[in-house]
DNA sequence: TCATTAAATGCAT
DNA sequence: ATGCATTTAATGA
């Protein structure tokens, strides 16, 4: 993945930029409908946004305006819920589409995402998505494809929230992040904090805790300060089995 | 190495 | 069981 970013560089043209051609994020959806979409010169209209780690791009409550999707890194999406407890509704990785929920009706932001480590975002204005939609019924397909399965990803994130143990939600958190960003020589390869563990399984750091060391004496993970390391991912799976709930992504 | 920040544990509600 | 306070460990300048 570090690999990517001098290939990157070296692709980059004049302007800045990184042409769709060059791209090497096979499972963006502006990628794969390059084809078609080069027609209506759409991906021209794209700007590139460079993000450091732990910077704001998207402010909950601010005007839509467009779309980023990911072209080198990590992020976070998060909504701020009552007494400012931040809950944290994905993580996104490379060819990843951000703050798509705003762009149909809403006109303002309803979450907010934060880069996790340094990040390129590509970003494609409200009018040039809207005919590029309107003109190519393959990504327009496509992008259908994409909010269903986000909407049966949030319904079964409600589900987990509501009917799962403590327990069960962090090790469902764990096995998401291991699926999704996957390992390098035996940590997962998100750094996250505690405290992020805790918002997206829905609850609280000191709990995040006292699961990881209860897991770590099970011998079921394996833990270097930040770095986490799934250790047993069968028998974390066999935990949450009866909840028959993993579905990819 | 030291200072800062995060994690782990302990404690009281 | 939950949240707060203290101690201990990790990280970065």
């Amino acid at each position: 993945m570090q690999a990517t970013a001098p290939y990157l560089k070296s692709k980059r043209n004049l302007s800045g930029k990184i042409s769709c051609h060059d791209c090497t994020n096979t499972k963006c959806l502006v990628k794969n409908n390059l084809s078609s979409l080069e027609v209506s010169g759409f991906i021209n209209n794209k700007s590139e946004i460079f993000c450091k780690k732990g910077q704001q791009f998207i402010i909950e409550g601010a005007p839509v305006n467009g779309l980023f999707f990911i072209l080198q890194g990590k992020v976070k999406v998060f909504r701020t819920g009552i007494n400012g407890k931040e809950q944290i509704v994905r993580f996104a990785k490379n060819g990843e589409i951000i703050g798509h929920r705003g762009f149909g009706t809403e006109e303002y932001y309803s979450i907010g995402a934060i880069a996790l480590e340094d990040t390129s975002l590509c970003y494609f204005s409200k009018d040039s998505l809207q005919s590029a939609l309107r003109e190519n019924s393959d990504f327009t397909y496509a992008m259908m494809l994409f909010y269903a399965n986000e909407l049966n990803r949030s319904e079964s994130k409600v589900k987990s929230l509501s009917q799962m143990t403590v327990r069960e939600r962090v090790v469902d958190t764990l096995l998401y992040i291991n699926r999704k960003f996957g390992s390098v020589n035996g940590f997962l390869d998100l750094p996250l904090s505690r405290k992020e563990y805790a918002d997206y399984a829905g609850t609280s750091e000191e709990q995040v805790i006292r699961v990881f060391s209860a897991l770590k004496k099970e011998e079921l993970i394996a833990a270097k300060g930040k770095k986490i390391g799934v250790q047993d991912v069968e028998l974390l799976k066999k935990e949450i089995s009866e909840h028959n709930y993993f579905l990819d992504s």
